[in-house]
DNA sequence: GTCTATAAGGGGATAGAC
DNA sequence: GTCTATCCCCTTATAGAC
């Protein structure tokens, strides 16, 4: 039986990596500056001066956090977009479907991701010069094609936001017209078929 | 002629207004954590002491700011939506408009107040719960009216995510197609147009 | 009302024992 | 590797002079 790179493979996970864990709770819930390392030693379990030996800063352990997240999130649209075997229509509803399930699971991460850019964009720069999906993607182009008559970048946030802003709008959206976690997830799972009929009609109108 | 409650209407603000507006600006721009209150100060070029004179805290002087952008940002929407007197089409046609053009000028808006709101919902109880704007609202039962197979909730999210979104996600659109500000800006005052034909197109596809 | 100086405490990081 | 104790800077808030 092959093992895998990683230092160990025990049942209970090895300290680095409550760590690690437990920083993905702390700061996807609070945000990198209200986070304090204590909050995270305590929610791993462990001792203060651990986060320290393992990670050198809070600030590293964040960007280790935050480069994983960032994948997370845009690694989906950037297989999807960049696929020259697949129709647009395929993409939509990959990207719809794909979305819907990613922040079923991981509701948090958008708000996470976004608002951290926002408060410190220079501390992000070359991720998101890394993060150059979109330019040239066969996504655009196909866009580009079915609807020459519209700048094809005017699609992208639409086709988004009707999968993620949801999500997004969850803490404010939940309370004010009483919504239990369960039903919200069973409206987003009900989206997933809602999703891709809304992207379609939208590119037909005029 | 009539004086007004407030102390002063000077060309140059008083100094509580000074640092309101400063707080406005270095709030929005960094979130509650990551701001200091010396940031405040410098920001409205005066003394640190000056702010709690007149504020007493920070929390209390952050709480003044996000009441009025809660207001601001939602403000809209629940006018809009509790208006008898106008349809469904004319209805989202409004919303797309009015956020548009108030995102324009508030394009930190939607981030701002839904990562505070999320990194501390209960600090904010209250306050959603007085936003209840949607529930029992003009325009759910329209949307139930004109669609009774989809669950309204379902549709709202998605107008607003259509003119929202892109204003939250603009700061890693932007870079990764290298758009300027005067190219955005552009897009987004096209977007006018576009928003509500996608929506009527949402309302009819099946 | 506005300033300087400072108190009081929080929070990131490390020294050093085990 | 893991802990306790501690350093030290930074930040909020206030005291008190003007």
């Amino acid at each position: 039986m092959k093992k895998v790179a990683k230092k160990k493979a025990e049942p209970d996970s090895s300290t680095e990596d409550k760590i690690k864990e437990a920083a993905r709770r702390v700061f996807i819930k609070k945000g990198y500056s209200a986070t304090r390392t204590r909050d995270i030693a305590e929610e791993a379990g462990i001792n203060l001066a651990l986060l320290n030996y393992y990670f050198r800063s809070k600030e590293k352990l964040f960007d280790l956090i935050m480069f994983e997240k960032v994948q997370k999130l845009f690694g989906v649209l950037g297989k999807v977009a960049n696929n020259p075997d697949t129709s647009l229509t395929e993409k939509i509803e990959s990207i719809a479907s794909l979305y819907v399930d990613l922040l079923l699971v991981n509701p948090d991460l958008p708000i996470f991701v976004l608002s951290e850019l926002r408060a410190r964009p220079e501390h992000f720069e070359k991720l998101v010069q890394k993060t150059n999906i979109l330019k040239n993607s066969v996504l655009l182009a196909q866009l580009q094609e079915k609807r020459p008559d519209v700048n094809p970048l005017q699609f992208i946030p639409t086709i988004l936001g009707i999968a993620v802003f949801p999500f997004i709008m969850r803490p404010i959206l939940q309370p004010s017209v009483g919504m239990s976690d369960k039903q919200f997830t069973t409206m987003m799972v009900e989206r997933k078929t809602l999703v891709p009929i809304w992207i379609k009609a939208i590119l037909k109108a005029k």
